[in-house]
Order: C-alpha cells, then structure tokens, then sequence
DNA sequence: TTGTATGCGTTATCAA
DNA sequence: TTGATAACGCATACAA
C-alpha cells in the first residue's frame, strides 16, 4: 500500500514550497505570477505521479465536503429508485456526491439518520420526508444548511419543494372516474401525514363532492403492497356494498389491492374500476392495463437538484421555492362505463 | 450559524487538557486512570453542549472514513434498487455511511466513478461491475483497499463475489420450458460482457443441447425495456418461424417482449410461453401470471455487506470468496404445454 | 493521572 | 514572484 503521494512530495521534486504547489494546482498561478517553467514543472510532475488531492483535507480546510444527503423513505419503492437515480446522476455531473440514507418511513430513524449526514458535514439536504413533523428540519435550515424537499413536502411554512401537483392529479383522476358513472368509490391512501396524501385526498374529497357524491370511503395508511391488500380485503367484506371504482394512491397500493381482487375472484374493470398513482412500465401489461397518474419524477430530480447546487454555488442567502408539477394521466383500460 | 464546539471548548470550560478530553470522550477513561469527577465532568459538558465530534477531522486523522461507495449499473433497475436498500440499511446498521453512484451500464463512467469514490477514501466498495473489465478493480484490490462484488462478477480470478447461482436458474428455468414440450426456444439477453449473462445463456444452452435441441436462438445485448422489445421485434418479423417459448434474462428485458407481443397481438402462452429472470411483485398480476426466476437480492445484500465490513473491522488481510445462492423458480401461468 | 506537541493534507494569511 | 507558517479538529507518542 505505497503512500499516496501530496502537495509536500510534489513541492520537494520540484524544488519548491508547497505553496506554490497548491497555487498552480488550484489554477492561481497566473493570479500570483508564478513563472511559466515553474507551473509548467508542477503540472508534470503531478501528472506523472498521479496527484490526487486528498478530498478530506480539502474539506476539513474548506468546510466544504460536496457531499449530498439523499433521504428516502424506501428506495425499493420504483418510484423513489428512480428518484435517487435522477438525483444521483445529476449532482456527480455538478462534482457531488451522494450520501444515501433510508428512513423506511420512520420518523425516528429519519431524525437519527439526519443527524448521522449532518455529522459528516454534507453540504446540503434532499429529503422526501416520512411525515409532516418539521421540527428537526427546521433547525438546520436555521443552521444554514440548505435543504429541499422532494416529493414530500411541508404544508404551510416555506421549506422549498419540489413536487406533483397531487391535488389537481387526484381531482382529474376521480372526475375520470364520476364521468364514467362511478358513484361508489374508494379511496387507498398511503401514510396519511404526508403532503402528497393529504393532497391526493383532498382532490379525492372535493371531486367527490362536486359531483354531489356522499357515497366515498377512504381507507388505509401506508404506501405498500401489503397495506393495498387489506384494506381492499376489508372493503369487500364489508356489510355494506363494494365500491365499483377504487383509487390507488401509489403503484404498490395498486399491486395490493390486485392481489385482493384476484383472490375474490373479482376483474377490473367488469367488476371493480381501477385508477393508480404512479405510473410503471408493468402498467401496460397488467390485466388489464391499468390507467394512471404520471408523476414527473425525473421532472422533480432534476429540478430540485439543479436549484439545490446552483443555490449552493452562488451562495444566495435562502432557498425559497415550491414548485408543484402538473402529472399526467394515461388512459389504459382498467375503468369502466356505468 | 454558531460554531459548532469542539474539543477544545470542552476543554477550556473543563479546566483540562484537549487530550484528557479526547481520553474520556472515546472511553478512554478508565485505561489512563482518569479521576472519576474529570471523566464525569467532560461528559456532562459535551452532553450540554451538544458536542459531536468532526467526522471529517476524525477521518483526516485516522485515514479512515466510515463509508462504503456502492456503485451500480441502474438504480432505476428494480433489482438493483431492492439491492441498494438492502445495502444502505444494513451498512448503517454497522455505523457505515454509503455513498452511491450509478454507473449506467457504461464501463468509462464506472472506472471514472470509482476513481471518484476512491479519491473520496471511502473504507470499502461494492459494486457490480458493468463488463468483465477488471484492471481498475484489480488495481484497487492491490492497493489493499476492500472490495466486493454483488450479482455482477468476474469469471475466473479470484475477486471475491455474492451473487445468484445463475447457471442453475437459466438450466432449471430451460429445462421446465423442454419438459413441457418446447422445442423453438429463444433466449433474449441483456449485457453480454456479464458474468450473470453468460452463466444464463450457459444454462440456458446446456439444457437445450441435453435435450437434443438444436432450435435455440440467443438475441439482444441489455437489461432494459427497450433491448426486450426491439428484440422481439426482430424475432416475430424473421423469415423463420418464431419460438414457441421465450427466455427472458431480466423483468425489464420482459416488459419489452410483452409490448412486443401485444403489439403483435399474440397471447401468452397460446401462442409464446415466457419465462423471465427478477422475480418482481407485478408478475402476479400480468395477464397472464408470469412464471420467474426470483433472486435471493435480499440476502446477496446482506451476506455480502455483512462479509465486508466484518472483514473491514477484523482486518483481515485478504476477503477470499465466492458465493452462488441459489435461485428460486415461481411457477405462475406463463408456460403452456405442447 | 494529566498534558505538550506533532501530524493528518490542505488552503490562506502574512511577510519577504 | 515565492515561501514560512498557522489553522481546520482530532488522536496519540512521548513527557512529566
């Protein structure tokens, strides 16, 4: 394991301090006036002895690490993997990297593992948080610290975001639905203290009721296949008659409540209508297709990603932005005229 | 934004020195005989002061950084997302942070991204290489710095490995297509310069040719939707008849050949059974249900972040293994029998 | 039992 | 035009 060469071997080989060294390799020397021939020694010498700064003396000395946190509440999710792909991509193209964290939508580990990022000295935050408790980002926006937000959002207050526009999502989704003469529909939410849900719920809520109809169900509190499941596994065993239409807030939600429907025997759209969130390729090729809420996720990636570094580099003082990003529906084939 | 409090301001309002702090705050109390009202003291100070020690010095002075790179050719692969997830929760379980880079499936960018994360000193990688283009990894492993494979590897050498038994899964998977009577089989293939690949398209010809089949057509050269589509494409358009029975080597190859197909108006498994690698929870819910080849991801995650970092705390001098778990074949609806 | 002083590899201030 | 030196925050060899 040879030493890895540093400013000090270079400065001795070419006869120089290594002051002089850090200058012409951090592009001053010409700032300073160093001689033509000295630079020019410096760069060969460093070249042919592979000199690679090291990144962590940089940064104890700069108080810069250009580092990233990337918070999620669960990669696994398609639609958070491709987020964090996005985002990953986009910031090394920017000369950061990327430290990622997964809170498996856990407020407490969300908060520890905020703390174990901003004890690396990262630059800044991109978070999707687990729930709308704000305490603990709030205090490193008091820090300084830039932070944004990602799909989840704070409502009220004004920590910047990047997301769907999840009510008119909702509200266009369920209007699809009552076009179609659906009167009894059921709503699959996921974690119910969060922004997008709230919101999703609410343009749910309000199609509803524009369109005069008393006769909807909300049910449910995660975003997970397993959560899909029961809650349409308790809606068809209910007392009272089964929704012809059910809205999947997420496509985990979706493949859940699949699976109830499959077990009781039950098609889409003959018996039951079906509308998701979250568009994914398997959409397609469900049976039958599945119409859905297009998300703009990488949209939102690279967004919030762009307004994250350029904020960091021209150092303006606050990061001040909400963005809501218009999804789109696909129509497949999964609703049914009543 | 305050200045954070070091060891040095614990050390004044203690009216001791930096080292007797440094001393206690890493249990070293006891060792140097500390008095107990010194030890206490300091506590009481750091606890109040909310002191946290500055990784970024720590890592400078120990040259050692408590983060783990983890590359990998798409985090938007499902697959590789499950992997990811895996990963991080169990790295930070053993107190590592993981820095994340995708490599696109592109050998420049992967040699470019580890030459970044190695500048960054991580303690260890994980990576599932692009290609069978080993230099840069050799080089690392000689440079005595950990590093392990996960689903991609190496064939031949001795970098250590987890990954799927693939040969088995492809010869299983074939041989469930022969025995129901399949004698044109195609195999559609993502990146051919991977090991997974290469043992599939093994398994998948050896079954062919134990059973006398000379009718088998090897296509295609990635892991994506598109690779599985145009492929199809090609298959269904050729002069020669086309296969009774496709070989899908990745969910992602398979959501292309359905488009395909569908777009082909042929039906599965009347007209073309299908069998594909990844198990993914939708696969349930295709129509029809698709028989797969379910990686165990969850303990190649584990098992290989679990080897690692054990080997990276005992300090064991060389990790030397190679692990081929064995998949599981889910029998849905996909096949039929000729 | 505690402290002084050095070094990890940089960058930046000040002096020459 | 260039260089000594301090500082970033911590851990530790050596002294006392």
């Amino acid at each position: 394991m040879q030493k890895r060469v540093n400013i000090k071997t270079i400065a001795d080989l070419a006869g120089v301090s290594i002051t002089t060294v850090s200058r012409v390799l951090n592009g001053l020397g010409p700032k300073y006036r160093i001689s033509e021939p000295t630079c020019k020694r410096i760069f060969e010498i460093a070249e042919e002895m592979n000199y690679k700064p090291n990144i962590i003396a940089q940064s104890l000395r700069l108080k810069k690490t250009n580092a990233i946190g990337l918070i999620l509440p669960d990669i696994g999710n398609p639609f958070f993997a491709t987020l964090a792909r996005i985002i990953t991509i986009e910031s090394k193209k920017r000369g950061y990297s990327i430290i990622l964290a997964d809170t498996e939508d856990n407020i407490d580990l969300e908060q520890e593992l905020m703390e174990l990022l901003l004890d690396r000295n990262i630059d800044a935050i991109i978070i999707a948080p687990c729930s709308q408790t704000r305490s603990h980002i709030e205090e490193v926006i008091k820090s300084g610290k830039k932070i944004i937000l990602v799909d989840r959002y704070y409502i009220g207050g004004n920590i910047p975001y990047v997301t769907t526009d999840n009510y008119y999502g909702a509200y266009e989704a369920t209007k699809y639905l009552l076009q179609n003469g659906h009167r009894d529909i059921a709503c699959i939410q996921g974690s119910t203290d969060t922004a997008p849900n709230i919101q999703r719920v609410k343009g749910f809520t309000d199609a509803c009721k524009k369109f005069g109809v008393k006769h909807f169900k909300i049910a449910g509190d995660s975003f997970t296949i397993q959560n899909g499941y029961l809650e349409t596994k308790l809606l068809l065993s209910s007392s009272m008659s089964a929704p012809t239409a059910i809205l999947c807030l997420s496509s985990t939600i979706l493949l859940g409540v699949l699976k109830a429907l499959k077990e009781a025997d039950l098609s889409v759209p003959d018996n039951v209508s079906l509308l998701s969130f979250d568009n994914q390729p398997f959409m397609d090729y469900l049976n039958p297709p599945i119409s859905s809420i297009a998300q703009p996720v990488n949209e939102i990636g690279t967004f919030a990603t762009k307004v994250l570094i350029d904020s960091l580099e021209e150092g303006r003082k606050k990061l001040n932005l909400s963005v809501k990003l218009r999804p789109q529906i696909i129509l497949r084939n999964s609703v049914r005229l009543i």
